[in-house]
DNA sequence: AATTGCATCAACCGCCTACTA
DNA sequence: CTAGTAGGCGGTTGATGCAAT
């Protein structure tokens, strides 16, 4: 893409917001498939992008929450984090044990099965988180009765999401409040994630799928630093798990 | 100075999932 | 329930720049 297109795809973006990209090429007069220009947005035009090197603490996150995240890492590119990985990590990390019958769904801001609370009061019920938990996971809560949806039209009902998926009921002001620990690695967790909830869905040798909110953080901070990836089985229990038969 | 090999990163491609009519 | 469409992600490619020879 030139400069002249980015400029007119910045501008179509700020005029319109993200989303329906579809309709983008022709509103900013583009001669790219939609694709194209979501990605040039999302990876080169967006204005919150931290760009430059990666520092010793981002790949310090990176390496712990691979595994569970993917390519996700605040402030950075899922392509950036992917092209660091690829070209930097993938080489050095040892081979992962195989997960045997354990899935980690990551959390993913799109339509939602149960509305959150708007008034982003935050009530730390894990029945709820799990009703928060996008539709694509749909082994999740089928007894809530409730088929409204919640857009993310905005960053703050994105923000709300993240918020409910890091609810811990047990430490309302969350893990990174309530960790000492010295190491500017783990410092920089905190900041960058917060009290990060992940969900894992469990089944087991008769079919009988269990769902676990588990607290990230708290983990990740007791993880290995030594190359070894972050598995889902290493992480403990919290809070009430859900049963489907 | 020219060539070669490697590193980097933006972009492409194909597939999967969610949504909707 | 099904098919079509859009959004998103992960794997991969290709252009470019830089260092080594």
């Amino acid at each position: 893409m030139t400069e002249e297109e980015d400029i007119l795809l910045k501008k179509c973006i700020e005029k319109y917001g993200e989303g329906t990209w579809h309709r983008v090429p022709f509103r900013a007069g583009l001669n790219h498939y939609r694709k194209s220009c979501r990605l040039r947005w999302l990876n080169y035009l967006k204005p919150d992008i931290k760009r430059g090197a990666f520092v010793d603490n981002e790949v310090d996150v990176m390496i712990r929450l691979h595994n569970l995240l993917g390519n996700i890492l605040p402030g950075r590119t899922a392509n950036d984090v992917k092209n660091y990985w690829n070209t930097y990590l993938r080489k050095k990390m040892v081979k992962p044990s195989p997960k045997l019958n354990i899935e980690v769904i990551k959390p993913r801001p799109l339509n939602l099965s149960v509305p959150l609370d708007k008034n982003n009061n935050n009530k730390n019920d894990s029945d709820h988180a799990a009703a928060s938990t996008p539709a694509s996971n749909s082994l999740v809560s089928s007894d809530s009765g409730n088929n409204s949806s919640y857009d993310f039209s905005n960053d703050n009902n994105e923000i709300m999401w993240w918020k409910n998926m890091l609810m811990n009921e047990d430490e309302p002001q969350g893990f990174g409040n309530n960790i000492n620990h010295s190491a500017s690695g783990d410092q920089f967790i905190i900041e960058a994630l917060g009290d990060v909830r992940t969900q894992v869905v469990e089944e087991d040798n008769y079919g009988k799928t269990t769902i676990k909110f588990q607290p990230m953080l708290k983990n990740v901070l007791n993880s290995p630093l030594n190359g070894e990836e972050v598995l889902a089985k290493d992480f403990t229990p919290c809070n009430k798990d859900k049963t489907i038969n």
